[in-house]
DNA sequence: TCGCGCATTGCATGCGAAGTCAATATTGCC
DNA sequence: GGCAATATTGACTTCGCATGCAATGCGCGA
């Protein structure tokens, strides 16, 4: 009969603080002290209190609760659509980080490049307390969390400006290293395989193994562009064998690329790897590992980047005067043996 | 002299709606009904609320909007730390299927399984909507989000009791496929590497392998177990074939380590694959795709499984009425060259 | 021109918890 | 035992928005 049909038992409505306090024979300002971390109340009473919550399955109401507090305890989490395996990793360590401090993450993917506004429209619905940005993001977004005294993060891309705090890896650093390696093992006619032009992670490692090939007296580069995908990486070598090019060494903006070229250069060209051909990327993802693989690459530390992200984050939330920071670490070298080196 | 500096310009509190509603000389109301849907505002009045709001960069705030609605337009996602890159993907899929529905993603990893009862307390303090689960449950645990009257969907695990709606692969039928294809071809001798033990999943592929094996007369099987890893499928492979079992076909519980076992295979005792050993895995991830590999195995369909998941997930959260539902999708037959088997 | 119906608009209230302030209970101390 | 100091407790307000209801304005037919 009843127009609202309730199928099943249970209650209709949640229990809520004031329905604790009833069956209690409390306030609710009573319950709500019971709830909270440094609130005085007596053992009798969160005795009572925690028993009656018991018997009415409540719980405390975040949304109302942050409606008061002006602290909804959510960090949005942004990332990329990147045709990498390198995000999916970050994304759940950056949770589980959170998770420990008691953070809640809403998470935004970012299908197209364009749909970051509708994405950052909802952060500031959501009052969201605080944003960890592994995207891309124009200056007029960022002056809008300013405004909005909201503080940001970015992950893996730092901003001219430096008026927000980030956490990176030194791209640059470790493209010298794969460069110097490489030019020291005898290595001369080099090729580069970028990522997307979008890409300001690709742009760092590419820039960066530009300039020591520069320092080594090496100008002569081939830059070939993908798309940071497997099947990119394939193409891309593709395209340069197929010219006629010669060239021993492949510098691949990241691993699955540089995976691509391997499989590219023995099962296209029939080339020995690294014998007739050295590849090198950039991440340390899962494959690179695999023994058919065996990348020369440099790990990026996301524990460790992921732990500094969030804590940063955290610092900056409790403490809205803390001046922005960056962080940037190095990354691991990782010498395989898809490339002519000496260790 | 302020004690809570300010050292940024911009307003310290966030525009609210009577803010707006003040510098716009119309009601509180109004303003909330220009932000609303099928509110009734005339031209005149939404022009007005729109170029006020404009100018004080206003933004609803979803937190008090979903106290008073009682719908947070969000749901929680919840996944397993599996050793496993299947679902990274997932996780990204979801989350714009629920973006195109304009409802947000609060998203829950388990680092550990017992992490799964504070996983569930947060769900329901923040008063997600429906719950999308990709992990581990047990009854009481769906008992309790039946009993608070929240959808609740499961992402490959169906649970006997059928009390909810779940979207899964049909892992028993990708994995008779397989068999039957791997002794169509004249495969004899299998072992199968199974998952974790508590996977769902990977007991049921391997049930089902082992029902086929059985149907065709074979009931001689080597099960080992891993944890879905590369290097799990490595050890499993080295054990096996260290303990001098004859076998001609390797039916492994993910590609990941399908994958390991032919790099064991290749590597550690120079067998030929397919011409030697047939390998098999499930999920049909990227990487099975790599030349180096080639993997048969059965891929789920990501795509439309996701996209099942959201929409019946989003149904019962407008209909709570609405019966538990299960969709079973088969898995996309993947026919590679890392079996022997003929088209 | 008058009156009725519909589209707008404003007023007042409520969502659920937190925090202020004052009242009360409890404790310690001499 | 008496009093000040401290710890508990409750009444009431507040957070920002949605919505029921009443009031207003409008157009149009008779």
């Amino acid at each position: 009969m009843s127009g609202r049909g309730q199928k099943h038992a249970g209650p209709r409505r949640r229990a809520t603080s004031y329905d604790v306090a009833e069956l209690a024979g409390v306030s609710q300002s009573a319950v709500s002290r019971v709830f909270q971390r440094g609130a005085s109340a007596s053992k009798a009473m969160r005795a009572r209190v925690l028993e009656a919550a018991e018997q009415l399955g409540y719980r405390p109401n975040a949304i109302a609760r942050g409606l008061i507090t002006q602290r909804s305890n959510m960090v949005a989490v942004v990332i990329g659509r990147q045709t990498n395996l390198f995000y999916p990793e970050v994304l759940v360590q950056l949770t589980e980080q959170f998770s420990q401090r008691d953070i809640r993450v809403l998470l935004f993917t970012l299908a197209q490049e364009r749909d970051i506004d509708l994405v950052v429209e909802q952060m500031l619905q959501y009052r969201v307390d605080g944003i960890l940005m592994a995207a891309m993001l124009n200056q007029s977004q960022v002056e809008v969390f300013r405004s909005a005294n909201i503080p940001l993060v970015l992950f893996n891309r730092a901003f001219e400006g430096a008026l927000t705090s980030s956490v990176r890896c030194d791209q640059a650093e470790g493209e010298r290293w794969l460069v110097q390696s490489l030019h020291a093992a005898g290595h001369r006619r080099f090729a580069i395989i970028s990522g997307p032009e979008d890409s300001s992670v690709s742009a760092e490692r590419t820039q960066g193994a530009l300039a020591q090939l520069h320092d080594l007296g090496v100008d002569e580069v081939t830059v070939l562009s993908g798309d940071y995908s497997y099947a990119s990486g394939k193409a891309a070598l593709h395209t340069l064998l197929q010219n006629g090019a010669r060239c021993d060494a492949v510098i691949a903006a990241n691993d699955a690329m540089a995976i691509g070229c391997i499989d590219a250069a023995r099962g296209e060209f029939g080339l020995s790897v690294p014998n007739e051909l050295s590849v090198v990327g950039f991440d340390g993802i899962g494959p690179a590992r695999f023994d058919a693989y065996d990348l020369t690459t440099v790990r990026q530390p996301i524990g460790r980047m992921t732990a500094a992200a969030a804590e940063m984050l955290v610092h900056r939330i409790e403490d809205p005067e803390m001046l922005p920071e960056h962080r940037v670490f190095s990354g691991e070298h990782v010498l395989g043996s898809s490339a002519r080196i000496q260790r």
